[in-house]
RNA sequence: GCGAGGGUAGCCAAGCUCGGUCAAAGGCGACAGACUCAAGAUCUGUUCUCGUAGGGGUUCCCCGGUUCAAAUCCGGGCCCUCGCACCA
């Protein structure tokens, strides 16, 4: 019978959320399990990748539920920030790849039109997550608590969370210099772009700017990143085809080129352009330098760049390879330099300073690097790498040297913050921030660099935060244990964070200054709670309005009287009081999961922020975080577009079968790369499943035989294990054992002449539901099969019963399987085509010592001890080999740990065993098969092979 | 630069925390056999190398060390990936 996945799929789903098994209330009395993954930003549709982390939540949460835990694990939407806006706006402007997308996803014109509005658009994408990916992988979540960031609800929770780091002196307020678009303030520049269309890699410089005098009165403005070379200058680069200005920067008249002008405005109080200066008039004068004081000569040089820093630059042909080939160059050009009335005497006078000592190099490694690699022109490309060179070894490992006075000796990385401080207090320097490359929002206007004068933020380098966060860090279950141990030290390099912004954003508008909205990670990291209200929020018992601070402190932090806060809110007292048993009954979230790209970011301020804000009682348990789902080719981009929409990879491989991918394909710990051939063949294997089972279930019933006790024993062993493997979230292992493993004991059994159908059956009932956390609507549509109901999805699994017997029972088989594995290889060796095969187990004698040896296995092995007391009770014929199978014995123990010895030497009657299993070796190998004990009279062993039986292996001979 | 992680057989990927159960799970691919008119699917077996007896040899990026014993521990080297803050 072929399965129709998809049927399938949505006749589970809806009989599920029918049953409403899917929604989670509080039992005081029965264990609790909360866990979310990182909700995701609205910024456009998800990927195939995506969906990874999801998926290993829900099996975890399925298989929690399925051990008897009453469980919480709802989802949400981010909506905070422009990523909904900038959507809206380019689905507004017909913006080519967005319409691609959308038209790919299967949305409609007339649907596409109400996208030009951000509110559906965040309405749009929480829908299609909601029920294309969550509902439609068959998630245990609770859809009444679906909450996303800009509902009135959740910005109410939002303004009260900032109003305890307020009042927990957490937030503080400082000048700031952000990356802002002129229209849309402040924007996040990261590799994926989702704010700006231009410049993800761009990075936020800090220059010093260096004012050198002019004669009458003006200043020539430099910025550089080196401020320490001050004292290497020679002279100063203009160039001569741009048009500078003059502008009015405070008490003083600065010379910068045009578009710095702009950027200083953004940064620096009343600046103003005044008039303006053309470079080629400032060739051959002279300026003087900050801190030294000496008078430098102003060249000429294309090379300044109107658009970078000032737009001017200080020269230091000692350090900077470009002033060095320029000062060459100047030097050759005859015509270019008497131009501007430049002598060679001139140029010979700016001959390069020695500053650093770099190890390495001698004095001058600008002038030393360019020779080396030939370079002696501007133009040659390989200038910037050679500046990179000797920029970076100059600055990590350089001293400065006699030339730079009271410096003179100092690392240069401390002396760059020294000499800067000495300028900028001296008022002969200002600092200015630029970034790397041009960066363009979104809008397709520029970002520059904005300085915020009074921006506030979450103050994480609180001492007794950090402090605290730390040390719960260390009761927390984190995993990889890799990322249990870095978080310490993430956790102490945080500093201060901002936690608002200007602009036209979607989000909260901060309760202590209503011109700022709450920023995108400050307002996502307490949210877990949010899940806890917003069910009382969606069923209609409280309204966001009368979600004051009054109720928070009093549902979440225990604040204040029943009577007080019903008549402050307006909230009944009984709606109160379930809330708050709500809240701790869920309460703390037992696990946080997200993609490695939290580790940085949202992690540390999710637990630092419950730290700062809730009773230590309700601090987070754990956090697990999950690597990615790759392209083949690379990154599977989000703002860029998925390589295939969720719902369409879904219809085509079948969600069981992709969930089975991400549980099974790695450790949660790798990325991985998607490949469709993957998918399709873990399709396959539930397909075969599928008929394997059928095939199981029409067995010819033989009745009970002795392989039943190893069926039973075998899957208590395997639920044992996969207790254990999900005791950790090792979702792989489990589905190891589930999907692969455990179909290979249901064959063996069968191969071994298993034939009871109560047998199957009854492992059956157990197999079924433990496949039910990974491929929930498979297993269930088995469960129906074997004529169970109502659901597997909330069937209790029983816990794991050891006994000895089935521990004999599996040694047993283990035993069989070996020796069928040395008979064959045996025979492929030899090239025999067996007509008899001999088996004899191990003579009593041996099991006898064996036996003694396990039982002192704790204590080191008494050789000697050993031999006697074997002596005692062996047959004569058999008192030679005693001292040298005593000492084999004992040597192997010696190396082998206490439990695997006990393991490798169950117990296990060995000539019974082979006398049982006889039927099947001589079925396997096509022969007549005797088997004897090594120490039986009347054994058959014309080789002599009797002697290598030992317990556990027994001897073999074939003719 | 700062910080983190990694390099395992044809490929993917476990194992490394706690050294011996490791020639190293599982999957994919490949090969052979069964089934079939055939193909596909499925099932069984093989898949470092040598071997007419269950064994030997050489392997887990490279070099060196610790140890009776190292894929696993330590030191050094080469190469790769990721994060670095207002993107969640």
């Amino acid at each position: 019978m072929a399965l129709d996945f998809s049927s399938m799929e949505a006749k589970w789903q809806k009989a599920w959320y029918d049953a409403r098994i899917n929604e989670s209330e509080p039992a005081p009395d029965t264990k609790k399990f909360f866990m979310i993954f990182a909700y995701p930003g609205v910024t456009g549709y998800l990927h195939v990748g995506h969906m990874r982390g999801y998926t290993v939540a829900d099996a975890i949460v399925r298989h929690k539920m399925m051990t008897g835990h009453r469980v919480l694990f709802p989802v949400g939407t981010h909506a905070t920030g422009n990523g909904a806006i900038s959507f809206a706006r380019r689905v507004e402007r017909n913006d080519p790849a967005t319409v691609d997308i959308l038209r790919a996803n299967g949305c409609s014109d007339e649907t596409m039109k109400r996208l030009t509005d951000p509110e559906e658009v965040v309405r749009f994408f929480n829908d299609i997550y909601l029920n294309d990916y969550w509902k439609g992988f068959g998630f245990m979540s609770d859809w009444r608590r679906f909450t996303s960031t800009i509902y009135p609800d959740y910005t109410k929770f939002i303004e009260w969370q900032m109003l305890k780091l307020k009042a927990n002196g957490l937030l503080t307020q400082k000048p700031y210099f952000a990356p802002a678009c002129v229209e849309h303030g402040p924007v996040a520049i990261d590799a994926s772009e989702t704010d700006i269309s231009r410049g993800g890699d761009a990075e936020v410089l800090e220059y010093t700017v260096l004012k050198f005098d002019l004669k009458d009165g003006r200043k020539l403005v430099a910025a550089t990143l080196r401020p320490e070379t001050v004292f290497g200058l020679t002279n100063f680069w203009v160039n001569p085809e741009v048009e500078y200005v003059d502008a009015r920067v405070g008490e003083e008249t600065w010379i910068v080129s045009r578009p710095a002008v702009e950027k200083l405005s953004l940064q620096m109080d009343s600046v103003e352009i005044v008039g303006s200066a053309n470079g080629a008039s400032l060739m051959g004068k002279r300026c003087t330098a900050p801190l030294t004081g000496k008078a430098i000569p102003i060249f000429p040089s294309l090379l300044c760049d109107p658009e970078v820093g000032t737009g001017l630059v200080m020269s230091v042909p000692s350090d900077a390879p470009a002033d060095w080939i320029g000062l060459v160059e100047l030097k050759r050009d005859v015509v270019e330099r008497e131009k501007y009335g430049i002598t060679e005497a001139m140029v010979a006078e700016a001959s390069p300073i020695a500053i650093i000592d770099t190890p390495g190099y001698g004095p001058l490694p600008a002038v030393e690097v360019t020779e080396r690699l030939g370079i002696d022109s501007l133009d040659d490309e390989r200038l910037g790498e050679a500046t990179k060179e000797v920029y970076k070894t100059g600055f990590h490992k350089g001293v400065m040297n006699r030339s730079c006075g009271e410096f003179a000796g100092w690392q240069v990385e401390q002396a760059k913050d020294a000499v800067r401080g000495q300028m900028l207090e001296s008022g002969h320097a200002s600092m200015f921030y630029d970034l790397s490359e041009e960066v363009l929002c979104r809008c397709g206007n520029r970002v520059l660099v904005k300085k915020i004068p009074d921006q506030w933020f979450i103050d994480y380098s609180d001492p007794g935060l950090k402090e605290r966060s730390k040390e719960h860090a260390l009761t927390m279950r984190i995993f990889p244990r890799e990322y249990y141990d870095n978080i310490q030290n993430v956790i102490e390099w945080y500093r201060e964070r901002a936690c608002v912004r200007l602009g036209n954003w979607l989000g909260t508008r901060f309760p202590i200054d209503r011109r700022w909205i709450v920023e995108a990670i400050a307002d996502s990291t307490l949210y877990p709670i949010h899940y806890v209200t917003s069910r009382f929020v969606s069923e209609g018992m409280v309204a966001a309005e009368n979600m004051t601070e009054e109720f928070f402190d009093y549902v979440l932090l225990g604040r204040g009287t029943p009577v007080d806060v019903e008549s402050a809110t307006g909230v009944g007292r009984s709606v109160l009081d379930s809330i708050r048993a709500e809240f701790d009954y869920w309460y703390p979230l037992d696990v946080n999961l997200g993609g490695k790209e939290h580790m940085t970011v949202h992690f540390p301020v999710f637990l630092m922020n419950h730290v700062a804000v809730l009773r230590p009682q309700h601090w987070p348990r754990g956090i697990i975080v999950n690597w990615y789902i790759t392209a083949t080719g690379g990154k599977i981009s989000k703002s860029k577009g998925g390589a295939q929409p969720i719902p369409d990879a879904a219809e085509r491989f079948g969600v069981d079968a992709m969930r089975l991918f991400y549980a099974h394909i790695a450790s949660l710990y790798v990325d991985v790369a998607w490949e469709d051939s993957k998918v399709e063949s873990y399709r396959d294997r539930l397909e075969r499943t599928w008929s394997f089972i059928g095939d199981l279930l029409s067995v010819e019933d033989r009745g009970p035989t002795e392989m039943d006790a190893w069926l039973a024993a075998r899957m208590q062993s395997r639920l044992a294990g996969l207790e254990g493997y999900m005791e950790v979230y090792d979702v792989r292992s489990y589905s190891n054992d589930v999907f692969f493993e455990m179909a290979q004991d249901f064959k063996w059994y069968l191969r071994r002449g298993g034939g009871s159908a109560e047998a199957i059956l009854g492992a059956l009932r157990l197999w079924i539901p433990l496949m039910a956390p990974v491929t929930p609507h498979l297993a269930e549509q088995l469960w129906e099969r074997i004529g169970m109901r109502p659901f597997v999805s909330t069937v209790i699994l029983p816990e794991a019963e050891l006994s000895e017997a089935a521990a004999a029972a599996e040694a047993g088989e283990r035993l069989v399987a070996s020796l069928v594995e040395d008979i064959s290889e045996i025979l492929k060796v030899t090239s025999i085509r067996p007509s008899r095969i001999i088996l004899m187990a191990a003579p009593r004698w041996k099991h006898d010592l064996v036996a003694r040896a396990v039982a002192s296995a704790d204590k080191n092995i008494d050789v000697g001890q050993l031999i006697k007391e074997t002596m005692k009770s062996a047959p004569p014929e058999a008192k030679r080999e005693i001292p040298t199978f005593a000492k084999e014995i004992a040597a192997e123990f010696s190396r082998a740990p206490v439990d695997e010895r006990r393991r490798t030497h169950a117990t296990v009657d060995e000539l019974k065993t082979l006398g049982r299993a006889g039927r099947f070796f001589s079925e396997q190998f096509g022969c007549e098969v005797q088997t004897f004990s090594a120490d039986d009279p009347a054994r058959v062993d014309p080789k002599g092979r009797a002697k290598h039986a030992r317990p556990g292996r027994p001897a073999v001979y074939v003719e």
